[in-house]
DNA sequence: CTGGGGATGGGGCCC
DNA sequence: CGGGCCCCATCCCCA
């Protein structure tokens, strides 16, 4: 169960990759990631030389210009649900366009807003409202550039495309991660630290995703348990294997 | 086959 | 808005 609920959709549903295959020592020339993408959605080598240890901002997105643009990317809004409207458009700006271009509009009041109705004198006024509330709240789609993901902020998209680029680099073995903890966790690997000490047996982990889970090998009660024959499991990778090899075969 | 350790990915939360 | 950390999930490997 993918933690994701900030992407708006998954294209591809399937697992995650084999990190078997992962497994190449030439992240800086032939990013692993990318064997599977069209050349054209590569990263240049430079984004994962040793130096770029700091975030690059290679990232796009369908469309981050102001406002005073309508793109053909946000036309996601006009799927959005407009079941509220009366109107038979559906898309909010075809709604306020008309009233822009209206020749006979003198009157106060004859900008309004296509999304919450409120009306404004002039459309600058309009623009301001749009650009600070209703247009933020409804431009929620953020693609990434290299895959089929949106997100619902500029803030995890860009987050999310780190795992593209790969911007941080072990400078001991060259493998590359998206995140610096993450850099930090995997050279704790060549370090061999491990600041996180289980209190039961003095066994100490690198990771404490890895301490957590030992420490339910300690726990009489499991926390992950079969539903047919209510045996536990520390793990539920645990669980999942019991259940597929044979105990719910009768189901 | 099972259980557990090691390693890693990714989104959320907090500052 | 970005960085650091947390938490959860998953895969691989080995005893």
């Amino acid at each position: 169960m993918p933690r994701s609920f900030l992407v708006k959709k998954h294209i591809n549903s399937a697992k995650k990759p084999n990190y078997s295959e992962l497994e190449c020592p030439t992240v800086f020339i032939t990013p692993h990631f990318y064997r599977g993408l069209p050349l054209s959605v590569i990263p240049q080598p430079e984004v994962l030389s040793p130096a770029a240890y700091s975030p690059v901002t290679v990232w796009t997105t369908t469309d981050f210009s102001p406002i005073s643009g309508y793109p053909s990317s946000l036309s996601d809004t006009s799927s959005k649900d407009h079941s509220g409207s009366e109107s038979p458009r559906s898309d909010e700006d075809e709604q306020m366009l008309p009233k822009l271009t209206d020749p006979h509009g003198v009157e106060a009041e004859k900008f309004q807003c296509g999304l919450c109705s409120k009306s404004y004198s002039t459309y600058s006024g309009l623009l301001k409202h749009k650009q600070l509330h209703c247009d933020a709240q409804t431009r929620k789609s953020f693609s990434c550039k290299y895959c089929e993901k949106e997100y619902v902020s500029l803030g995890a998209l860009k987050m999310h495309i780190r795992t593209h680029t790969l911007p941080c680099v072990c400078k001991i073995c060259g493998k590359a991660f998206s995140r610096p903890w993450l850099l930090q966790g995997h050279i704790r690997t060549h370090t061999g630290e491990k600041p996180f000490s289980c209190p039961h047996c003095n066994r100490a982990f690198a990771d404490r995703s890895n301490l957590r889970a030992h420490l339910q090998t300690h726990s009489d009660v499991k926390k992950y348990q079969c539903k047919n024959c209510s045996k536990t499991f520390s793990r539920m990778s645990l669980l999942h294997k019991h259940e597929e090899s044979g105990c719910c075969v009768a189901h």
